[in-house]
DNA sequence: ATGTCC
């Protein structure tokens, strides 16, 4: 059992004697009400993160966070470049797993009685599910490319205009990639896949702009009330699964031989200075740049798809995309000293606050777009970085609502049919491979979104611009 | 998340 004790609103922490070898405290981010759907587990894992060499100020988990592999999902750790490690558990299986947005200049009128024949062609043009295949067939050369060069590889392609890149994180394309570090079974299962959805949370949802709470940032961000926009939400399929994999038995053997002395086997890790770390970091980038080609292709797909249901040109711009399965390097200050630093996100969002050099000249004055997608049926946010991350949180927010049920759980106590009914009379349409699918994903097993999305506002680590609600949605 | 067990 460990204790967990609030030291403010919103913020609990884990005191460094809480477990042995722990470097620093660990840090939870969370309400009176979150704190009760915590699991144990995923405090235990926030602890067994800070003993990981080279950590810096907290080991963190934000307000949605649940267990996962090693890290727990929603978690945020920083490492010191000289002293730290990276660790695959510390990105997650589904690298660069990450959302994007696309504003239309469609109205909520203009859409009624359309969404329907719109989310078919879109269900239709997308292939989902598990081993889902893509109608898009990558070369062996493509494939190369896609590692290296991610979404430029798309847009160089024909998949989109080159404004998308700048409103990519890492204009989606992260450097440091190196297809060459990426075995011959991880391309082999991202080579059919290349342009599909894939699973479970992942999906594809025509939304409307509900309600605006920052007038500038969502100005900056071309939303208003009332607008149409399509959200994207997956990841690198079988091919980063395959990376993560792969790295997993070889940053285990690292830290037997670099002697980490591991809380959890799952923490495998390796010193950022060693070939160990690099290799999984040029294997990372090339699985983050197949995820960001993959939306983007998607996102191509679904333009035409929007292009031939209104017969005409829409201009469907890329708001942003942001990346929430990632390690990355950047600058943060550290008791006073800015330093650069590994970050680790699984399942939290970069909320990079105003005059970032990374963001683009079109977000620097107002701050970075932040897309939290929401559960089937439920709202979405998008929200703005804040000081409050850098000072906090590595210039980290939150990425979703979290789980609250396990899969298996919700198959037996959560009826598909049902749920597909009850969106329905909410005038909200489903399509989804099998009932099981919905039911996995059904909006009880998880936690409140708007709860979740109230506590990083009151945080000051990112504030609330614009709630967006689902017309329809595809599932994978 | 994932060729939901090499």
């Amino acid at each position: 059992m460990v204790n967990l004790v609030k030291v403010r609103e919103d913020i609990y922490e884990l005191p460094i004697d809480s477990k042995p070898g722990m470097l620093v405290p660990g840090r939870i981010f969370l309400s009176d009400l979150l704190v009760k759907d915590l699991e144990q587990d995923a405090i235990q894992q926030v602890a067994n993160v800070a003993t990981l060499p080279g950590i810096q100020k907290y080991s963190m988990a934000m307000p949605d966070a649940h267990v996962g592999y090693g890290f727990p999902i929603g978690g945020v750790a920083a490492f010191d470049m000289e002293n730290g490690v990276i660790s695959p558990g510390g990105v997650g299986f589904d690298i660069n797993c990450g959302v994007r947005l696309l504003r239309s200049p469609l109205r909520f009128e203009d859409v009624q009685g359309k969404t329907d024949a719109l989310i078919d062609s879109l269900y239709r043009e997308v292939p989902s599910g598990v081993g889902s295949e893509s109608k898009f067939r990558a070369s062996e050369d493509v494939l190369t490319q896609v590692f290296n060069h991610g979404a430029r590889w798309a847009v160089e392609n024909g998949y989109g205009v080159k404004a998308d890149l700048e409103h990519c994180e890492e204009n989606g394309e992260m450097k440091g990639a190196d297809s060459a570090k990426v075995s011959r079974k991880a391309r082999d299962r991202g080579k059919p896949q290349l342009g599909t959805l894939g699973s479970g949370n992942h999906f594809l949802e025509i939304q409307h702009v509900e309600k605006i709470y920052d007038e500038a940032a969502a100005k900056a961000f071309g939303l208003e009330e009332g607008g149409i926009t399509v959200m994207i939400h997956c990841g690198s399929r079988g091919a980063g699964h395959q990376i993560c994999t792969d790295y997993v038995r070889t940053l285990e053997q690292a830290s037997r031989k670099y002697g980490i002395k591991l809380a959890d086997r799952q923490l495998a890790c390796a010193p950022l200075t060693s070939k160990e770390a690099q290799d999984y970091f040029a294997a990372m980038a090339a699985g983050a740049n197949y995820a960001w080609a993959n939306r983007q292709m998607i996102s191509h797909w679904v333009r035409e798809a929007f292009n031939k249901q209104f017969h005409t040109d829409l201009k469907m711009d890329l708001v942003y995309d942001v990346a929430h399965n990632v390690a990355k390097y950047e600058e943060h200050t550290v008791d006073g000293e800015k330093k650069k630093l590994c970050v680790h996100r699984k399942g939290a969002t970069r909320a990079f606050a105003p005059g970032r050099p990374e963001l683009p000249a079109t977000y620097r004055d107002i701050g970075q777009p932040v897309i939290i997608p929401g559960s089937m049926g439920s709202a979405s946010y998008v929200l703005v970085g804040a000081q409050g991350a850098m000072e906090m949180t590595f210039g980290s927010t939150c990425h979703g609502a979290g789980r609250v049920m396990s899969r298996s759980a919700a198959k037996k106590e959560v009826h598909g049919n049902e749920i597909k009914r009850e969106l329905a009379e909410r005038g909200i349409i489903v399509k989804a491979p099998s009932a099981a699918a919905i039911s996995e994903e059904a909006p009880e097993v998880y936690k409140d979104i708007d709860e979740v999305v109230e506590v990083v506002h009151r945080l000051g680590i990112s504030r609330k611009v614009a709630r967006l609600v689902p017309l329809a949605v595809a599932k994978g």
